[in-house]
DNA sequence: TAGATTGTTAATCGATTAACAATC
DNA sequence: TAGATTGTTAATCGATTAACAATC
C-alpha cells in the first residue's frame, strides 16, 4: 500500500480515537472542549492534539477551545465516515458472525452485502438478515455488486486465496483477521488484525514485569 | 500501565511478528536466515531487525546469520511463551466463542478456565469443553483459581464493571475487545483491541486515496 | 584466506513536546 | 480589557537507518 499523503500513519491512527472520545462527549451533552481537557481524557498531550488537528485545519477558536459537535463532524468527514461502503464477509464462523452481528459498523456506513463460506450447510442461510453464499462465487459477486471492502475471517490456510479472489473482483481494501499476512497488488489497502500479536504483547509485558519485580527484591 | 524496562513498545510490538515469521520458516524447514532475508520477508530493514534482536542478546553469528530454530526459541522465551497463563473469557457471544474456539491461543499457553455470561440460557453449557458460568461469580472464580488474564468480550455497557471485577479478583492483565477503554489500577496490564479504529483507518485511507487520484486528474 | 554477515556506534530522520504570539 | 486557549514555530527526544569494524 503506497501512500502519497503527507499525513503520517501515527496521526491517522489517532483520528479514530479522537472520534470515539468526541462521540462520548457528544453523548454526554458536552458542548465545548479544550485541548487540555481532551488531553486528560485521551492521554495524549494537549500539544499533540492541537498538532494533529491542525494537520487538517483550524477547527478551534482561541480562548474558547473546540466545539464538540463541530469537531466530531469534521473528524467523521476526515475519516470518510460520511460515506457508504459495501462490504462482504468471507468466513461464516464465530468471528465472521461476530462482525456481521456488530451493528455499529453498519451504523458507521459499512454495509455487509453478503457472507461467503465453503460449508454447504451454511450456504443459503441468513445471518442478521445477510445471506451466506458459496465462496466459489466470491469474485463474481464482488465484481457485480461493486464491493468496496472484503473482510477475511477464514482460517489461515484459505486467506491468501480469498484475498486474491477479492482483489480480482476489484475491492479497494481488505480487512484481514486470518493469522497470516496476505499479499495483493500494492494499490489495495490491506489492514491486518493479528490478534495473537496483541496477546503475545500482553505475555511479554507480564514476563517483563515479573522480572522487574524480582529484580527489585534484591 | 507503568513500565520500567528500557525496551521501547515499538520494539516489543515487533517481537510477535518476528515470532510468527520464524514459525513459518521453521515449518518450511529453513535452518538459517540472515537479517537481509528476514528483511525481505518482514518488510522491516535488516538494520532494524539486528537492532531489535540485540536488545535481548547476540543471537546471530557473523558470516552465518541466525539459526532459525534457536532464534525462534529465544523469541518465544522473550515473549514468555514458555509459560502457562490461565484465562477467563467474559461474554459468550460470537466473539467470546471465536476466542474460546481458536485453539492456537491454547497451544501457545493461554488456557481458558471458564467463560462467563449473564444469559441464564447459556450458563451451564460448554463451549469447546469450557463451562459457561454466571458472571455474578466472576470475581470469586478469578480469586479462587488464580486467573492471570481476563478477556472481555462483552458489550460496551458492561466492560468497565467486568474490568473492575477482574481487577478485584486479582488478574494481572486484561485483554479488552469491548469498544471502549477500561480503566483499572495502574499495575494491571490492559491491552485494548478496538476493531472500529482499525476499520476507520481503512476508511481514512480509502478517502485519502480517492482525493489523491482526483488531484492527479487535473 | 576471502566472503559473508553480525553487533554496535554514529548519523539521520521523524515524531513529540515546549513555547509563545495571535486572537477570541 | 483580561483571561483563556488556539495555531504554529522551534527545540527536543526517540526511533530508524547507515556504516563499518569485528569475526565467524
Amino acid at each position: 500500500m503506497e501512500r502519497f499523503s503527507s499525513i503520517s500513519m501515527a496521526v491517522v491512527r489517532r483520528l479514530p480515537k479522537y472520534h470515539r472520545y468526541l462521540s462520548e462527549l457528544k453523548k454526554n451533552d458536552v458542548k465545548r472542549v479544550s485541548s487540555q481537557e481532551l488531553s486528560r481524557i485521551t492521554g495524549f498531550t494537549a500539544s499533540q492534539i492541537r498538532q494533529d488537528l491542525n494537520c487538517f485545519g483550524g477547527f478551534g477558536q482561541q480562548g474558547y477551545g473546540y466545539n464538540v459537535d463541530d469537531l466530531h463532524q469534521q473528524i467523521s468527514k476526515i475519516l470518510g465516515l460520511d460515506k457508504i461502503y459495501k462490504t462482504v464477509i468471507v468466513g461464516a464462523g464465530n468471528l465472521g458472525q461476530a462482525i456481521v452481528n456488530y451493528t455499529f459498523f453498519e451504523k458507521s456506513g459499512f454495509i455487509p452485502q453478503a457472507i461467503f463460506d465453503v460449508n454447504p450447510r451454511l450456504i443459503g442461510l441468513k445471518i442478521n438478515d445477510i445471506k451466506v453464499h458459496d465462496v466459489e462465487n466470491l469474485e463474481s459477486f464482488v465484481k457485480d455488486n461493486g464491493i468496496d471492502i472484503g473482510i477475511i475471517c477464514t482460517p489461515k490456510s484459505q486467506c491468501q486465496k480469498v484475498a486474491e479472489a477479492l482483489a480480482k473482483g476489484g475491492v479497494q481494501a481488505i480487512w484481514n483477521f486470518a493469522p497470516s499476512d496476505v499479499s495483493v497488488h500494492d494499490d489495495i489497502i490491506v489492514e491486518n488484525v493479528h490478534l495473537s500479536e496483541s496477546l503475545f504483547t500482553i505475555s511479554y509485558l507480564l514476563k517483563e514485569r515479573e522480572e522487574v519485580s524480582k529484580a527489585k527484591k534484591y
